[in-house]
DNA sequence: ACAAAAGTGTTCCTTCTACACCCATGA
DNA sequence: TCATGGGTGTAGAAGGAACACTTTTGT
């Protein structure tokens, strides 16, 4: 009946940027160059600009903060948060994105831009502003999801990888180890996961290894599942 | 650098409330009573209000338009839409909700509220106003997904059911039938889904039905899969 | 020769699936 | 006694876990 039931509000866009870096799980974080928090570390993020769509202000946000191309990035919706005090500046709600990425250098690092720079999970946890640990908690369990039931992993990897490279992002995002025979025959008879490229990589030490592409596929059937963790 | 690179917007929060009806998926539609999209069906669901939190709107909203009590409703937050034209009224992002409920009568069919009831999935398909459709259909993607995952699938049910209704709940949901056999080991061998109450169904046909009611646990280990659609 | 990483073969075990068979009620 | 829905047993197939063993490189 009362037709002004209804408050203005501002909408932010977050993203939790995942990469593995330097055999850990890492994340983008920017150092707040503005009130509030000014100094202290924060996912990358900005507001939503007049006619701009919600997955478009991501990409362009991570753009921004990263100087880096989004067209390849793998960028989905995690969720909406809006808790009514989760900004002093006033009613802001955030719609938190999950992106996964190779592990690229950064073009500035720490130069001139606001300082986005690879932090492992484990370490900013806890310390971030607004309510940016909740968003990161959410983004890395969505991460593990989407590693048992999607081709995702192969975002976390370069254009061409090794076995050996996909074994290890499932292991550094899971946090347990799998055993490489086992892991590379269900990669191989999951249709639509990884092409061979022919070619092999003569690297380190030991036997070279074959090397994949993703392959065309997006769900994983049969998925991969984690360990129970009950059982 | 310059501050203004953002829009007031409205944030609206939408509500597919689904149930299992008459041996079909339903969902819950009102009739709209204003412009835009006067007198067409739509979900239910209105703005957020001033010191109120997205869940708690969403509650809201299905109380108003069902006059039933959400606290035993399962509730939870599937996405945000916010393309710039969805609403002819101006900016309004809306954050979509996922409800599970029995097939209760609505305490006001029709009478004064705002018309709100249960439809068919398959006949409002492809109706809705706004893009609710599309927020239908992501609904209904999301539930057949919880359903393999979680114990979404007593939320459908009352109280106390039988293995027999239980399993209907997935037939309808997922569109195909299951061995009932096969169907009662799986959910009993699954720890925390349901609970024996010992007591016993003696109802139209055949053998009594043993009843059960909701077990502690929300995540299913094992899981309960689709079959493949590819093999 | 040896370490290190990649990859193959095989065995055991759990789970899924299909279906024969038995149980308890109403008409 | 028959139809109907509930429930147990079991054999075969499929997939996962563990691990012995072989391959191919660098040092």
């Amino acid at each position: 009946m009362i037709e002004r039931e209804h408050t203005y509000l501002r909408l932010a866009v977050d993203v939790a940027v995942l990469t593995v870096r330097e055999g850990a799980l890492a994340v983008l974080v920017i150092t707040r160059a503005n009130e509030p928090f000014r100094g202290r570390p924060a996912l990358p993020g900005g507001f939503l600009r007049e006619g701009e769509d919600i997955p478009e202000a991501a990409a362009r946000e991570f753009a921004e903060e990263t100087g880096l191309d989004p067209t390849a990035l793998h960028l989905e919706q995690l969720k909406a948060y809006g808790a009514p005090d989760r900004d002093p500046r006033g009613r802001v709600v955030s719609v938190a994105f999950l992106a996964i990425m190779p592990d690229l250098p950064l073009p500035t690092p720490g130069s001139d831009a606001r300082g986005a720079a690879w932090e492992p999970v484990d370490r900013v946890r806890g310390t971030l502003s607004f309510d940016h640990d909740r968003i990161l908690d959410d983004a890395v369990e969505q991460a593990r999801s989407r590693l048992e039931f999607t081709t995702l992993a192969t975002a976390f990897c370069g254009a061409v990888f090794t076995m050996g490279d996909l074994r290890r992002v499932y292991e550094v995002v899971w946090g347990h180890e799998l055993d490489p025979r086992n892991f590379s025959r269900k990669v191989i008879n999951t249709p639509g996961f990884v092409e061979p490229t022919g070619a092999h990589k003569t690297s380190e030490a030991g036997r070279p290894a074959a090397l994949y592409r993703a392959g065309g596929g997006t769900t994983l059937n049969p998925p991969i599942l984690r360990a129970s963790a009950g059982g």
